[in-house]
DNA sequence: CGGGTAATGGAAACCGTTGTCAGATTCAAC
DNA sequence: GTTGAATCTGACAACGGTTTCCATTACCCG
């Protein structure tokens, strides 16, 4: 037993071949050395607090014995400082790489952790599992979360952490930070420009309203009881101002795709526009699913804006160059402003929360409806 | 003194307001229930070690008392897991989200990881950074390079680290687990099926090949010393095939771009053909290149394949789209490859490299050159 | 020569866990 | 009542550092 200690005092260990000898640590440098603990830290930490000559000997020798310098979660365990942000983000990575929104966030995110110096630990946790481990595991300073359904079990696991939070997007938290744009007063902007166009006769187009799949029209109270909140209150906003100029919402038939690719896009719109040919317009709550919607139009033979009016949300590049009529909303600037705050929260004592300016951006997309006697007849 | 210590040991602390109360931790919850630390320790790791009323006790009185688990560095610490793989990419976060092929690679490497329930953590390191503290901060269990200059500090900064390491594509280092093509096989093919068609006037555009900026032609010299392995690779293949076609290879136009964005393959594919209007088919080491190339083409009214072939490399959707004649490589499966080589290498000894499978693609920017008298008069 | 001030290095506490191992407890069977 | 097996529990030693004092020495100044 005696022994034992003895051997591992000197980083030895028995039973074992000598070549898998046990790392050196900052002790056995000491040791080794003839110094203090102390004073090996203060090497690498504190380069004013010993003479320069010692201090080049220290890093000799320890470059000589192959120590990598201090071993970086004791560092964090005795500093209570990972250097690390987690990002959660429920869903495939995939999706966050392939959606061009997604990626100016997660871009934003990366370059506010890169100008501070620390890392952006990528939080595992697809859609399916439930096995909220890996937040707990997470050696992270604090989280940002990126678009989570309201009843994940991931986001509980994450405001249970006592580290500081903020929320991208969705859900939205009492008390816990948050960065997004104004939703509302957004898509009201778009519903607005429709209407004054004189489209009453619209489809929907939106995103997955919760965690189970559901490829089709959406009823009402799955709207309403929708856990991506952001959809939610998009879909809330289009009911809300066209219940305004006369239309009644439930006439209003609402697309749903759980996935989030240009195709699922075209494929919704063509379940809408099978159902409901009569529509002059398709609001979609994405601009990916509106480029579907553009294809859909296009396969159709229908002309864009003439024969059907198309909208999208975001302002993602492709969307731009195609003439989209859209809201534009500074993505690189929402991931950049969450790494910010997220950093800076130490010193804050209230939440806070950014709310991000938007721009209607009316493209070549959007146009007054025909007549129902241009439908059938020409203008 | 020993006040504070008895203070300490019920998570208070004098001389600071009650509301910043010290988190719990384990000690302290089971000071509150009576129990010894290993229990409480139990309840959380080991289930199967008390009594399921007990257990039931722990994790309630742990939910009164805001507990929120065990602490994630002290576990790593105490465990010698961190849970999280690192990646280094010494590049700007938004050319790894630009780039299709670093997409993918990056998409590959976060699908493996999720599998086995690990962290990505994104090391900060853009370009300019001489600073490898983040390096050292890292709390992960290995790391994955990802195409990265032979001369990079932070990559010796991992080398250094006592964690198995992969490195994918470039830098070669011995001793060292690789993820890569067979960048030479790769491009000698595309070579000869050029030679094949007859060109010999040739201009080629690649990446960077060093940590300075030079968006200009290429020495011989440059080329041989390039720190990019794998554009020094590209070309030397280049040059070998040529060379026994009978070809100068002093006398072919290199054009090298620091920055890898289609925008950046038009300007390179502009200063060749007006440096050297006699070129024939523009060779680049990237899709995204000869992406540029076909734009900049196009701008000049040079029909593709008729007056000018481009050739790319590593087959992404957008040129495939494009029709473009490149040699494609699997990259989602490069990144996952890297992933799992990652995670397995606990139990592995020697070093071990994976080759992956590359196929030339003839897509319709190839054909034969025109003659000069075709070139003049028509064909 | 007394005493104040840097400069330098060290002792010990602490960060919050996990794992080992031996001892304690319970329970059924003989 | 004894025994043995099956469960639980708790003391103790790591894990590899950082940081707050202290102690020592050297130097400077009147």
């Amino acid at each position: 037993m005696l022994l034992q200690n003895v051997l591992n005092r000197y980083g030895l260990r028995m039973g074992r071949p000598i070549r898998t000898r046990r790392q050196a640590t900052l002790a056995s440098l000491a040791a080794e050395l003839g110094v203090s603990r102390t004073t090996v830290s203060n090497a690498y930490n504190r380069p004013d607090q010993l003479s320069p000559e010692l201090r080049r000997r220290v890093l000799e020798t320890a470059r000589r014995l192959g120590y990598p310098g201090p071993d970086p979660v004791a560092r964090s365990l005795r500093t209570r400082k990972a250097g690390a942000v987690g990002l959660l983000l429920t869903e495939n990575l995939s999706y966050a790489f392939r959606d061009p929104a997604a990626v100016g966030v997660l871009e934003g995110l990366a370059l506010a952790c890169e100008d501070a110096g620390v890392g952006l630990h990528l939080v595992p946790a697809s859609p399916g599992r439930e096995d909220v481990a890996a937040v707990h595991r997470a050696g992270v300073d604090g989280f940002v979360v990126y678009s989570v359904p309201d009843d994940d079990p991931h986001l509980g696991a994450v405001l249970e952490r006592p580290v500081p939070t903020v929320i991208v997007d969705q859900p939205r938290v009492d008390g816990v930070d948050r960065v997004g744009p104004d939703d509302a007063a957004a898509v009201t902007a778009m519903a607005e420009h429709l209407i004054s166009l004189g489209h009453r006769q619209i489809g929907v187009l939106c995103m997955r309203l919760a965690r189970e799949r559901n490829d089709d029209f959406v009823s009402i109270q799955r709207q309403s009881a929708a856990h991506f909140h952001v959809q939610r209150i998009r879909l809330e906003a289009l009911a809300a101002a066209f219940s305004a100029a006369g239309v009644d919402w439930a006439t209003v038939p609402v697309v749903e795709r759980f996935d989030h690719t240009v195709d699922d896009g075209a494929s919704a719109a063509r379940q809408l526009l099978d159902a409901y040919p009569q529509v002059t317009a398709v609001i979609c709550t994405s601009d990916i699913l509106a480029l579907g919607a553009l294809a859909e139009a296009e396969r159709r033979g229908l002309r864009v804006p003439q024969d059907l009016t198309v909208t999208g949300f975001d302002g993602i590049t492709e969307a731009e160059r195609s003439g989209l009529t859209t809201v534009h909303q500074p993505v690189l600037e929402k991931g950049k402003a969450a790494g910010k705050l997220l950093l800076s929260s130490a010193d804050r004592v209230g939440p806070k929360v950014i709310t991000l300016q938007t721009e209607l951006r009316v493209g070549r997309t959007s146009a007054p409806p025909r007549t129902a006697e241009e439908r059938w007849f020409g203008p």
